[in-house]
DNA sequence: GAATTTATGATAGTAATACTATTATATTTG
DNA sequence: CAAATATAATAGTATTACTATCATAAATTC
């Protein structure tokens, strides 16, 4: 019993100690200054993330994020040079984010299709634990991410941008659940489309039930995660 | 021969004036005078469309399109009280564009798996050809719809605004596809799902196909209609 | 056909946005 | 302790997203 106790309390402390240690790594075109390299930059990430949330980015600017932190607008323009690039490292940090736990929860799993569920469960779930010790609260970059994500990249911008490898994370992501949904059915004929609508999807079946609750089934019972799951079970044949 | 001819020369006919006559119905409270009233109005829609595909919605403004038309920026104004609206006006008139055609297309089918496929390819197609006659440019309209339909609803004002009524078209046309898939498989338990993740689905694959290539199975040989009709098949394992 | 209503145009003005530039003042580092 | 670096404060600019007012042109009605 007390080593059963111990084995867990060494997984729960490495893997704390790897996600405090572990710097998710965003392209660094994206910031001027990056955040992390100091408190106030952390500020910034910290409560720009409150402070969409709060009013929606639309409506979000520096001179507000400045009041919020008690720091001036000039000095955020430091570590970002638009609000775009702001939401370009939020959006960016938040998929690495998924990244890394797709690889983590996935990587010992030997059976394909039970990887395969895990990665659908990973990408699709909705987040409701912050991990407290970090600046970052996941559970409110997630609503982020389900109402504002798409901002990101419809812009007249986003070929440039693409190319200058601002969706690099995120296109790795779906690269890598279409290479899960290929291990389990090589034969199927479009992986990549299938895991960058599950992905998609899952954040648009989200914001359905948040508010157009009469063109989704999901609700309180039935997930995204159960809807993709069920679909790619389908789709798949397995 | 003659017969044939003169038969389907009257229902090209019946259909151009169906479609010139038929005014698409958006909800009056979107705008402040109905555009379609007069002259102006109808250079506002037309232009505007055409600008905004341009320089994109986010850099489009009323000025730039009164300088476009010859027109005020104050005489815009007394149509649209900001451009979101404008927005919302677009793309209601689209999907109600849609739905009529969805309508229309599958009315006289009596095969149910037919008539999905029907309903799938209206909603998911790319739209290639322009009815000329009317001051509406559809084929730019759809590219507007890929890129810039999400803005309409990813805004701190859904909730309000849905309570108007103005995305009760798109939920309508969602809600006929859901039910043209419960006719196929009244077991099937995720129909609404499953119709929204077509029709938000394909726009997204379209965008992707346009600007992410390597995460998409779309190109020019396969289409997001190929990708949805697999999906839907397997799916409802018809 | 004059009077009146309605539509459009022209101009001005406002508060906010999305920045850039400059200078001053802390704080850290060699 | 000097020098470098980070942050703060202030000012300024062009643009945006409007509102308000007044003038004029066109259409409608009496």
């Amino acid at each position: 019993m007390i080593v059963i106790l111990l084995y867990l309390q060494t997984n729960i402390l490495s893997m704390i100690n790897l996600l405090s240690n572990l710097k998710i790594s965003v392209p660094d075109k994206i910031f001027i200054k990056d955040p992390e390299s100091s408190d106030l930059g952390k500020r910034i990430i910290e409560h720009s993330i409150l402070l969409i949330e709060e009013i929606g980015f639309d409506n979000f600017t520096f001179k507000k994020l400045g009041a919020k932190i008690g720091s001036n607008e000039s000095s955020i323009y430091r570590y970002f040079e638009s609000k775009h690039k702001l939401l370009l490292y939020l959006t960016s940090w938040y998929w690495a984010w998924i990244e890394y736990q797709l690889v983590f929860a996935t990587h010992n799993i030997p059976n394909k299709k039970e990887q395969l569920f895990k990665a659908i469960e990973v990408v699709t779930k909705s987040i409701k634990e912050d991990v407290a010790f970090s600046h970052i609260n996941e559970v409110v970059l997630n609503r982020i991410i389900v109402n504002e994500y798409s901002k990101s990249y419809l812009t007249k911008e986003v070929d440039n941008e693409n190319e200058e490898g601002y969706f690099a994370i995120y296109k790795r992501l779906i690269t890598r659940l279409s290479g899960i949904i290929s291990n389990v059915d090589n034969s199927y004929e479009y992986p990549l489309s299938l895991a960058s609508t599950i992905v998609e999807g899952a954040l648009h079946q989200h914001f359905l039930k948040s508010h157009f609750r009469t063109i989704t089934d999901c609700d309180q019972d039935i997930t995204p995660t159960d809807f993709f799951t069920n679909l790619t079970i389908k789709v798949l044949n397995i």
